[in-house]
DNA sequence: GCATGATCATGC
DNA sequence: GCATGATCATGC
């Protein structure tokens, strides 16, 4: 699912857009967007770097000067990755900064130079280099970077080392073994493609600034090692805040208002619409899956949709995973599903409201629909040590005798209840005693989730 | 109106 | 092809 907009003052929003190209090609980009018509106008013949600004970021960049976005002070750079024979990829190149002109930069001084806005803050792009039409190219790598305060201050002597030798006259010297992370890469034609110097005669192959190989690939170690990658999690403190901070803007706000605003598009019928909704949501403003980043993931962040009628309580119960017949008969309370989220994981629940009666919820306009809240929730120790348990206890119980018609009922338990959950009546499951029976699981009940969401306020 | 049974688009 | 994360439908 790719979008097309994206706030070209907002060096995040720049990355998020990006990053949609991961494990992507762009010609997936091009279809997805329904300009697959443009594919056949777009030749090969450009560079992949030209072919990321016009099809994703549809924007005319310029090659000297200013950085590409101007707005954002962002730098727009794409790289390519190989792969070495032992699987892992590698830097393939030098990433080329900037061509010297050998006859303005001697006026340069480090402090004014014309390169250092180029590295202030560069959007990295690294795709796997392979010998295929650039629009089947795989994104690998999407990331903002700027070198650290140390890596600058070896850039820094780099540069002067470069622009000495200049000076020197031996601009026909220069070589890329001279300097550590900035180098002064041949950008010729080939070895002819030569220009004059200002302090000889000597003529000199053109050459442009560039991160040398064995630099970037440092970079790419530590970018593909880093777990805050996807989220800078020092500027907002822990997940919590971050949900918080994510979710603020669009409290007690229509889910028609947050679908316009982050241009979302979910099929209405889909009966797990609002789950479908946060899960783009949280995608698009954090960079992926709640269950695939690095810092929920860690967390075990368990998210979990709920709507509340008019009245303030849910208009249904909450299911979880079918109940395997043939595995829980033999299961260890430590290993049940609801127990282990409990116990080094949370549950997020976001919480929806519609203040208007209704039947289907898919019959409710999407402006009646209000994000009303967002909290983290877990199941108190004597409901889910006593009570939860009682139930898991009596299910196991009758499982493994063969009773499958005397589950505990909503009135049955405080907390909880069995219930079918299938793709239809007829979808069964094998049983320990061998016979089918239909496919059911364990609920919470909508009355405890009210309760629990009035004490939270 | 509530409890319970039945169902469905989506993604892996 | 099937489980998932839910909602929808029905009957008392």
């Amino acid at each position: 699912m790719f979008t097309q907009v994206y706030d070209n003052k907002n060096p995040k929003d720049i990355e998020r857009h990006g990053k949609q190209l991961v494990n992507h090609c762009l010609e997936e980009y091009l279809i997805y967007n329904q300009k697959d018509k443009i594919i056949n106008n777009l030749s090969n013949k450009g560079e992949i770097g030209q072919l990321v600004e016009t099809i994703i970021f549809n924007y005319k960049l310029n090659s000297i000067k200013e950085p590409d976005f101007k707005d954002a002070g962002v730098e727009l750079k794409v790289t390519p990755l190989k792969k070495l024979k032992n699987g892992t990829l590698s830097i393939k190149e030098r990433l080329v900064l900037t061509l010297i002109n050998f006859h303005d930069i001697i006026s340069e001084k480090w402090e004014t130079n014309t390169l250092i806005p180029k590295l202030r803050c560069i959007l990295l792009m690294f795709y796997l280099h392979e010998d295929k039409p650039k629009l089947k190219l795989i994104f690998k790598l999407v990331s903002l970077w700027h070198p650290s305060c140390n890596d600058m201050k070896i850039i820094e002597k780099d540069w002067n080392y470069i622009i000495n030798k200049i000076k020197e006259g031996k601009a026909h010297e220069l070589s890329e073994a001279d300097t550590n992370y900035l180098g002064a890469c041949p950008k010729g034609k080939n070895k002819d493609d030569v220009v004059s110097q200002p302090f000889s005669n000597i003529k000199a192959m053109r050459r442009a600034f560039s991160l040398k190989t064995s630099y970037m690939r440092s970079v790419y170690q530590e970018l593909s090692n880093s777990k805050s990658n996807l989220i800078n999690i020092s500027d907002k403190g822990n997940f919590e805040d971050i949900i918080k901070y994510t979710f603020s803007p669009y409290l007690k706000k229509s889910v028609e208002f947050l679908m316009q605003d982050n241009d979302i598009h979910i099929n209405r019928n889909v009966k797990h619409f609002n789950k479908e909704l946060i899960n783009d949501f949280i995608k698009l403003k954090l960079g992926g899956n709640i269950e695939e980043l690095e810092e929920f993931k860690k967390a075990n962040i368990k998210l979990k949709t709920i709507v509340l009628n008019k009245n303030g309580t849910p208009k249904e119960s909450m299911s979880f995973k079918q109940i395997q017949y043939k595995e829980i008969i033999n299961e260890k309370w430590e290993d049940f599903e609801i127990n282990k989220i409990h116990e080094d994981g949370r549950f997020l629940w976001v919480i929806f409201k519609i203040n208007k009666s209704f039947k289907k919820q898919s019959d409710v306009s999407l402006s009646d629909i209000i994000l009303d809240k967002v909290m983290f929730w877990n199941m108190p120790y004597h409901d889910l040590q006593y009570e939860y348990k009682r139930l898991w206890e009596d299910t196991k119980y009758k499982i493994s005798i063969g009773d499958y018609s005397h589950f505990m009922g909503i009135k049955d338990n405080y907390v909880g209840h069995i219930r079918p959950k299938a793709r239809n009546s007829h979808d069964l499951m094998e049983t320990p005693q061998g016979t089918m029976e239909k496919k059911k699981c364990f609920w919470i009940n909508a009355s405890y989730i009210a309760e629990q969401i009035k004490k939270a306020s």
